[in-house]
DNA sequence: GTATATTATGAATATTTTTCATGAGTGTCA
DNA sequence: TGACACTCATGAAAAATATTCATAATATAC
């Protein structure tokens, strides 16, 4: 019934004081707005005025009208801010997900120069997937995926940001220390740290032990980075990670770290984004973090 | 931009999942609804939702109108809903304007059951007006009048409500109780109190003394009609007020009355309120008025 | 009284909304 | 797998609505 039009008339006959003033101040004839508020009154069965010499006097419904429009008329205009800030990409959530654990490290320098460029807009981070983080990105659950298994899919575009090597992190004093390169057999008699995900997404199952038909002798799960280091210093067994990561902890604990295989387990990171779907601040946010890469030095 | 209906629609396929359902639950073909909404995306430059198979997935833009929607599309409604309780008369305020200083009492009593009856209705009282109690009515400063003075003019009905006689207040000591009536040239040498209005809107004056071309010896203005009657008991003077008020007080007080003039000064008190507005419950409140004058059997 | 304001209103016009008909995609089930 | 049912999107036509124009009616200032 009432809407938006008759609120910003009330509004502007009070501010104006006129039916005409009100008129021109709306882009709009004085018979337009007579028109429609007239037709507001039949459809209401309200006087919203009356006629007094040649100004206008609102009635109590007219008064009650006005304080309603006064009220609610600056809530439909900070709607279409809003919400043209959400086109204009100056609003909004970048939600990223993270299929690479040791990669939140790294995440967290990108993301807070990413803060300061982009005040209006939020960062959120998810770890856990229902059904995978490529069926987040489809559901549009997440805006941005960290994963080192890229998969070409139509509607998603992955780009690579870095390229690393996954190691065996193991006690200054470990035996295997010894060896030039570990294989996968060596690591049949070992205790093996990792994450608490499938094994199907661990590369070092993925790419090294299933390959080979072996296993660890026992594979225990861990939250945290430090504390998986931690039972590697104290020789309860051993972890895979990438070589970055295990340089930075190296000196202020006695770690060391061994090639997987002969060549290594060379790994890329990617960033995978839904295509078509153009908001600045996702792209903005991956030129970050191709950024933050390429002044370290370690990228493509 | 945004408008009533974008809220509504946003609302309803919220609540009833399809598109196709919420253009049911708005009387609206399913058509309509795609065509507005397209257009309010191209207009802002947001896009609202994704098909995701066959359901619809708001994007952050569109949860965020949600969330308006749902704010605010319910207190649309209200002002819709108040908007036809004032146009069905379950709204607003009654507002009475007194030229008759005594009756106020006499109102009460008419004020009483009328907000037990009109329990949305407000009433307001004015007793004092810048251009006088027809001016106040025809700007709609007031709903109703209360006088002695109808004045027959385009725009205003006057109902008469009852009949009262001014009588000249004394105390029962004063030596003009001896005489069978008083006359203007009696009062020469009294001091008058009265209400503090002007001399034109005061019986006295108006119907007793000018016309006799005389005046009393003193006039003096009190505003409490109790304060009046002690002055009058305490033998500083004398007043006019109408037989029924002075009845109430003639126990409690040493004070008596005697007619104005051979025949009375005699008064009819009036409701006016503009023609040609139909608010039922003012005339409500004439209804009651008349009603609780006939009870008391002081009527017409 | 005349000129200049005001709002209201009927008719004509312009614009917007809605429907209709249909396309294109997705999930379901025999 | 193919028919079917159901979804939303879209172009064109139809219907409804809003706006303007021209003008009346009325009040105010000089």
């Amino acid at each position: 019934m009432i809407d938006r039009i008759h609120l910003k008339i009330m509004a502007a006959i009070d501010r104006h004081g006129s039916l005409t003033a009100a008129a021109e101040s709306l882009y709009l004839t004085q018979s337009a707005l007579s028109h429609t508020m007239k037709k507001l009154e039949q459809q209401t069965g309200v006087t919203l005025w009356h006629k007094e010499g040649r100004q206008l006097r609102f009635t109590q419904a007219g008064e009650y009208l006005l304080q309603q429009a006064l009220r609610l008329s600056p809530q439909l205009e900070r709607v279409d801010q809003v919400l043209k800030e959400f086109a204009d990409g100056d609003r909004g959530t970048l939600r990223i997900g993270m299929e690479c654990h040791p990669c939140y490290i790294w995440l967290l320098t990108v993301v807070n120069p990413f803060l300061k460029a982009w005040p209006n807009i939020d960062v959120d981070v998810k770890q856990r997937f229902k059904f995978g983080g490529m069926a987040a990105l489809f559901q549009h659950d997440i805006d941005l995926l960290v994963t080192p298994d890229p998969l070409l899919k139509k509607g998603v575009e992955f780009i690579p940001v870095f390229d690393y090597e996954q190691v065996l992190v193991l006690s200054t004093n470990h035996p295997l220390t010894k060896k030039a390169y570990v294989t996968p057999k060596d690591l049949s008699q070992e205790t093996l740290y990792t994450y608490p995900v499938e094994t199907e997404r661990l590369d070092i199952f993925k790419d090294f032990l299933l390959p080979a038909n072996t296993s660890p002798l026992r594979h225990k799960t861990l939250e945290a980075t430090e504390i998986m280091l931690e039972m590697v210093a104290a020789e309860r067994g051993v972890a895979t990670l990438p070589l970055w990561l295990v340089q930075t902890y190296q000196d202020s604990l006695p770690i060391t770290y061994q090639k997987l295989g002969k060549s290594g387990l060379k790994k890329q990171i990617y960033l995978g984004m839904r295509s078509n779907e153009d908001r600045s601040f996702t792209s903005a946010f991956i030129q970050m973090a191709r950024a933050s890469v390429e002044s370290e030095g370690s990228s493509t």
